[in-house]
DNA sequence: GAAGATTGAAAAGTCAATCTTC
DNA sequence: GAAGATTGACTTTTCAATCTTC
């Protein structure tokens, strides 16, 4: 039983901000979509996902790895999705037992009618704060913490750690 | 009608990558919470704010400032925390229609049992990946967005931009 | 039996009323 | 009438259990 390594006084001013930050600028970003678009901004991640690949279609279980959503989560978000026309549904000819999820042209719409909002807002909170050298710092930061963060979310020792680097979980 | 501002292939990077850490930061933070003291990260930042301030005692309205929850936020979390027996509420004497919420011994037990492994899943995930240059960088980041995110958040233009960064939405 | 996907219930958050007290 | 707080309906997310196909 030892004594806690409780974090110092510049530690922990420096994660509240970092905390109010991050929770702020989200939430922005999800009111604003919601606002303009109609959907989250969790949901238009899925859409860019699928619209980022051949036919805008992409198994159910390589999206969920995409966008970093449980399985579980990304069929309730689908389904959802579905029925406001934006997505389909379609079962694979090679195997009976996976789907693929659709980009429907509704859907490509809405994301083409959302995007210049959506960036110009992520432009206005974030990069136009930002020098250059800071815009290489914060990268840098998040090279540095995203493997323990992914190790952390359960992904496998062994398993595809680059899902979220390359992939990852939103864009544009 | 002008072609909207699309982010430099660096800038799409740095988002994305952005956008995963601090996702998948948040949702171990939260996970290990539930799992280890059965609130979420949220509650947990309600508990820290009341144990900060003399009684444990706070008018819910300006604990709803100081955690940067919304009233109806607020209130639906404390009927949780109450149920719970964490917290109490407890009207005022000076005004009939302002209430404090009031941090319970139940409330404190959890805090005290839940923060060392929550600092030390902090500390894992965030500061012993930094090296000091890094950790003085972040500071340096949020103090850049801070300012634009809060204002985003519908503050006051003349108000009280300073509850975030001094008493802001979370601790140890 | 295990991989892929779905289901249903419960928790958490958002939004637009509403109630209460000043 | 406005500030402080609550309510109820609805959406999103999580978790554990289940269904289906290999």
């Amino acid at each position: 039983m030892t004594e806690p390594d409780w974090l110092s006084a510049d530690e922990q001013q420096t994660w509240r901000q970092f905390l109010a930050t991050t929770q702020l600028l989200l939430s922005a970003l999800d009111r604003e979509l919601m606002r303009d678009a109609g959907i989250p901004h969790s949901h238009y991640g899925v859409l860019v996902a699928l619209s980022e690949h051949p036919d805008g279609r992409r198994r159910l279980s390589d999206l969920a790895g995409l966008v970093d959503f449980s399985q579980s989560r990304l069929t309730h978000a689908l389904t959802r999705m579905e029925a406001a026309g934006l997505v389909r549904r379609e079962s694979r000819p090679s195997s009976g037992r996976e789907k693929d999820a659709v980009l429907l042209p509704a859907g490509r719409a809405l994301l083409e009618r959302a995007a210049p909002g959506h960036v110009a807002l992520v432009r206005q909170l974030l990069f136009d704060r930002l020098d250059r050298d800071q815009q290489a710092q914060l990268r840098g930061i998040c090279a540095a913490v995203l493997p323990a963060v992914v190790q952390a979310s359960g992904a496998e020792p062994g398993g595809f750690p680059q899902t979220l680097v390359a992939g990852c979980a939103d864009a544009s």
